[in-house]
DNA sequence: GATGAATGAGCATTCATTCAT
DNA sequence: GATGAATGAATGCTCATTCAT
């Protein structure tokens, strides 16, 4: 049997630190847990690293070694709630579906996240806003990773003329509003009315009114 | 000597009163033309008040009888923004033309705007995100006014399914993303590159391809 | 009659700019008087600004206008009681005297300011050795202006051996250590036990001691 | 099975709680020595007992177990320096030499302690001077023994006037501050430029410029 | 009417020390 | 016996707002 490589054959002190780091980043998770909840009743800028370790339930010393300060943990909070959702929206896309109904299966997905998790949906959509240059520079790039997303759809396209290159990115943003919108109006967020609004907006100009239509339908929900 | 009650005192002082009031608001503009400046350089949440009564050159008790405070400063500051905009924007539509050519002609004169006073813009469409919740009311408030006059264009339509309401909200937030990015990036506002960007984001779900481009020539600038 | 230079003849606005400072300037006098009792009953590392500020009467936002912080305050006491040290004892010097008679009704002098102030003493024989780098500096350059006094003496000498030039320096710092011990052991200063001892210890030297026991006769106290 | 009490306990357990405290006292010798390092480098009060754990490698427990605190740790460490100096000084000079041959030699061997081991000179020439006054009245304690050396000189002394008694503490000051001069300063210690200097300082009030000289001379190096 | 000196609550952050493992 | 994660009191500092002049 071969043996495995150097790097997976930790020596007992690499175990202890790996497991250690585990540890360390298990803790991070349950912080930013509670961090997710903090931020999202008070606000970025409202919201004080006092308020985070009551919501956490440690010490601000166990904070600042958890986290380089307020900053850098709503940064990981958002890297984290960002992965996670294109983790599992992808996770929810057919490989085999057509360009459109992924796109359609992707935006149903996005909506679940958003109805069923709305606390840290606010993180993203709307504390990401205000709480200063570097998260606004994570936030673009969220906005641009959805819109390659979406610019694959040109090839599908009706070969018209050449769309501009940042059609998509003002696609994504008002995409990005409507929901922004729900959440700070409080409105519930109803799949079977904003799932056709969106879909529309998103894929007509690549596919049409029909391929819209045809792409809804054959995502039905379970 | 008794004094006559108030009600009675000679037009004089409703004069002076008035009068006062102009001398106030004029004083006003002075100081929001000054605050324009320094909540466009540092950002809304790191001027302080010092930033501004230092910019605008009075006091800061004068700043207090002018304004309830920082957050009222900034209100009224994006109210005067976006009016002026708004007034310079009807401005430059003429009345008689279709639909399409007076958004273009709207959309032309906004660039021009964004082009030529950046800082000002940076007020509406970047500081006012991070301004908190009654300044993002103002911001949703002009969304929709835009957003309105864009819905106008729906009877001009192709008569297709019933687009949904938010849709041009959406646009109108594509939009301003748009724009946003180039003043984040302090990318230069290309009006010939720009305009014909906007145009087809903003026209082409209502009258298509020609229609849009048909509309760009018609509004060619001076 | 000739009329003053453009410098001394403010204008309104300059004017009031003078009394302002000079208002913050006795302000500041105020503060720095109370910081002496602060700093030399808690000591320079244990007392908190807030001790500066409860002892000065004043909130903490006045400090921070006043001074850049707690070290620049030090820095500041320091300072001022050095010069006022140092005002005081050329006061107290006949400029017909001998060299040694001037030494020696300076070391008179220097005693008598240590006894009836020893919290101000205190300031800058103790608490300015624990004050940090800054504070250090300034320590240094006041045993150096002192020595450089003393280095006058070297003319009158025996012209034995060339002296090294650090020997003041020493004899300084030596100067210092007793009564930096007198002032931390809460020994009474006298005059009449010390002012013989120290004037011994610094003139022998230069002078010898019949040369030094004249001087000190010379310079009977009132 | 009934154990027996203490005192009755076999040797072993003596011998084994001997051991230990052996063990412990070695221990606390490899921390202090990293302790001069990090004390040394960033200064007492700037130096966390994080640095000192980390720099001797082991864990904070460890350290409270060793050493009641900070305090106490750097109060060790400096008398362990200042007893190895005075034993190496001690060990350096001939007992059958004359007082001031012995002085000459024991500065001597003091610079030489000073300039091969700067780092741990800093501890008791610097660093105690801004430690609290624990450490401080430790310093003094120093200053006092070293001027009890020197005070031996007084019967060797040409009879003239009785010096006062503290006249050797200043002494030993103005030769501390010449070496805190030249730490603080970075500057070499020059054996050649500063032995005859600080020689002179001290011998020539007991034995005169001869005498100092002379003694010099028989106190040449290897 | 205008001024700006004064305020002090509130903030992010550090670090000596404890104690469960 | 050794460890280091957790603590939280304490610190220096900022800035929106007030109010006496």
């Amino acid at each position: 049997m071969a043996s495995l490589p150097d790097h997976l054959l930790p020596a007992a002190v690499g175990r202890e630190r790996l497991s250690q780091e585990v540890l360390e980043e298990h803790q991070r998770h349950r912080v930013l847990e509670a961090a997710a909840g903090a931020f999202s009743e008070r606000g970025y800028q409202s919201a004080t690293v006092d308020d985070l370790v009551a919501a956490a339930s440690i010490g601000v010393g166990s904070f600042y070694a958890l986290f380089g300060g307020k900053e850098d943990c709503f940064l990981r909070l958002y890297d984290r709630i960002a992965a996670d959702a294109e983790r599992r929206i992808a996770a929810a896309i057919r490989e085999e579906a057509t360009w459109a109904e992924r796109v359609c299966a992707g935006l149903r997905e996005l909506l679940v996240l958003v109805s069923t998790e709305p606390e840290r949906a606010r993180i993203v959509l709307i504390e990401a806003r205000a709480a200063g240059a570097a998260v606004e520079a994570r936030y673009a790039a969220t906005v641009e990773r959805v819109a390659a997303m979406l610019r694959e759809g040109r090839s599908t396209g009706r070969g018209e003329k050449p769309i501009p290159p940042s059609f998509e990115d003002a696609t994504v943003a008002g995409l990005a509003w409507l929901l922004y919108r729900r959440l700070t109006d409080g409105d519930p967020i109803d799949l079977a009315e904003l799932l056709p609004e969106l879909t529309r907006f998103v894929l007509e100009p690549y596919v049409g009114p029909a391929g819209s239509a045809s792409a809804l339908e054959a995502t039905a929900g379970p």
